[in-house]
DNA sequence: TGCGCCATGTCAGGGAATTGTCAGTCGGCA
DNA sequence: TGCCGACTGACAATTCCCTGACATGGCGCA
C-alpha cells in the first residue's frame, strides 16, 4: 500500500516515514503544497496523511482542489489545530479523519487503517475469501486456519489483492504498490511473485485476466 | 436517510433526534444492545450512531457482530471513553469513526456527513441491457447472469458500446476508442472483432446500421 | 571472514490466447 | 444484375503469462 506523507517538518517526516515503513506502507514525502497537490493529484495512492500546517499552498486548499478535481483517496489531516470548528472545516472539505497532534502513533496506525479499510469497501481488519484469511494487525495470513509463512513482498501483494477483491487489478498498479514508485520494469519479477503466492495459497485464489491483469473474487 | 440511533440516555437521545431530524435525516432510536444489534441486523439504515455505555449486549460487541454477518453500513462510536486505546478498540472493530464526549453538535454532523459520503460513494459501476452485463471492475460480462471473459479487446468494444447504448457509435469513433488515436485502419479488423464478440454475446446484441456505424438499443 | 540460508530478481523456454490479415461469401440496394 | 459494405473462417504472427533453473545479495552465525 502506498501512502503519501505531505509533511514540512523533516524530523516529524522522518520518523512518521520510519512508523509506517516497518507497518507494511510504501511511503512517499512531499514537503510543501505544490508538490503535495501535484502528487496526489496525478499518482495513485493507497492514502493520504496530510499536514495542514504547510509552506506554499496551504493543506486544506490542496484538499479541496484535489476532491475538485475527482480525486477520491482517503486523506488523514494531521494538525495541531485542534478547536471543533477547524475540525469541522477538514472533514467538510473532503478529508475522511482528524487527528491532533501530539497524538499516539498506535492511533495514527489505527485511524489509517479505519480510512483504508473504507476506501477500499470493508469494515473488518481481518479480510477472509473462501479458505484463506488475512489479518491485517498480525500479518499474518491463514488457510483453512492454518498459518502461513510469507515473505514480506508475497505478504504485500496478498494483502492489496486481498483488499481489494472483487475488482481486477492491473499489473501496474500492483507494482506501484508493492514496490515503490519505479516505473518502466521490464521484468517479470510480479509473474514470479504471483507464481510463489500461488503455490502457497492455492492455484485458484488469484486469477488471471489476461490483458487486464489480476482479480480475487469477493467472496468464498 | 434513515438513521439508527443507538443511545440508552434518554434525554441525550432526545436531544440527538431533535438535531438530526431537524438536518433532514430520519432518526430511529435503539436504547440497549439487544435491540439494537436486532434492528441493525434486519433494517437497513444510512448510517448508525453508536454509543458504547449501553445495558444488555455491549456496544463494540453489538458492532462486532454486525460485522461478522456482513453488515456495512458506516458506524459512528459516541462515547465517553476516550483514550487512545479505547479508540483503535473500536475502529479496529469496524467502527468507521470515533467522537468522544463531550462533544459539539456540529462536529457530529460533520463527521455523520463525512462517513455517509464515504458509504454511497462505493456503489459498482455496472451496465445492463437485456440479458447483458457489463462489470467494469472485473472486466467481466454476464450474460443470463452467466460469466464470461472476453479479451482485452473484445471487452473494450462491448464496454464502449454500452456505456453509449441508444446511438449509431461510426467505425471511426469505435476504433479511436478502442485502439490508440491512430486513423487510417485499411483493414477489416474491427469488423473481425464485432463478429467474435457477437458469437459470445449474442447475434442480436449489436445491430448494424449499415453505412453508418453499429448500435446497442437502449434498455429492454 | 567465510558459510549457508532466505528473499528476490533474471533469464530462457514453452504453451496458449489474442489479434491482424486475407480471401471468399453474403446481402441490401440502385 | 452489379456493386459495395459487411461478415466469416482459416491461418499465422505476436503477445502474454507461467514455470523451472539459476544468479545475486543481504544477513545471521560460527
Amino acid at each position: 500500500m502506498r501512502i503519501l506523507l505531505v509533511e514540512d517538518d523533516a524530523r516529524i517526516a522522518a520518523d512518521l516515514t520510519r512508523v509506517l515503513d516497518s507497518a507494511g506502507y510504501v511511503v512517499e514525502t512531499a514537503t510543501d503544497g505544490e508538490d503535495a497537490w501535484y502528487r496526489g493529484d496525478t499518482e495513485d495512492y493507497g492514502a493520504v496523511i496530510l499536514d495542514l500546517g504547510l509552506p506554499g499552498m496551504d493543506g486544506l486548499a490542496v484538499l479541496k482542489r484535489w476532491r475538485a478535481n475527482g480525486r477520491q483517496m482517503p486523506v488523514l489531516i494531521l494538525t495541531a489545530r485542534g478547536t471543533w470548528a477547524e475540525r469541522v472545516d477538514g472533514i467538510d472539505a473532503g478529508a475522511d479523519d482528524y487527528l491532533p497532534k501530539p497524538f499516539r502513533v498506535e492511533e495514527l496506525l489505527a485511524r489509517l487503517r479505519s480510512i483504508i479499510r473504507r476506501s477500499v469497501g470493508q469494515s473488518s481488519p481481518i479480510v477472509a475469501v473462501g479458505d484463506v484469511t488475512l489479518d491485517d494487525r498480525r500479518k499474518e495470513v491463514m488457510v483453512r486456519s492454518v498459518p502461513l509463512q510469507l515473505s514480506p513482498l508475497e505478504y504485500r501483494l496478498i494483502a492489496y489483492l486481498l483488499h481489494h477483491r472483487g475488482r481486477v487489478v492491473s499489473q501496474q498498479e500492483l507494482e506501484e504498490n508493492i514496490y515503490g514508485t519505479d516505473g518502466a520494469h521490464d521484468s517479470n519479477a510480479l509473474e514470479v511473485l504471483i507464481g510463489r503466492v500461488r503455490r502457497k495459497l492455492g492455484a485458484d485464489l488469484i486469477e488471471t485476466r489476461r490483458g487486464f491483469g489480476y482479480i480475487v473474487s469477493a467472496s468464498s
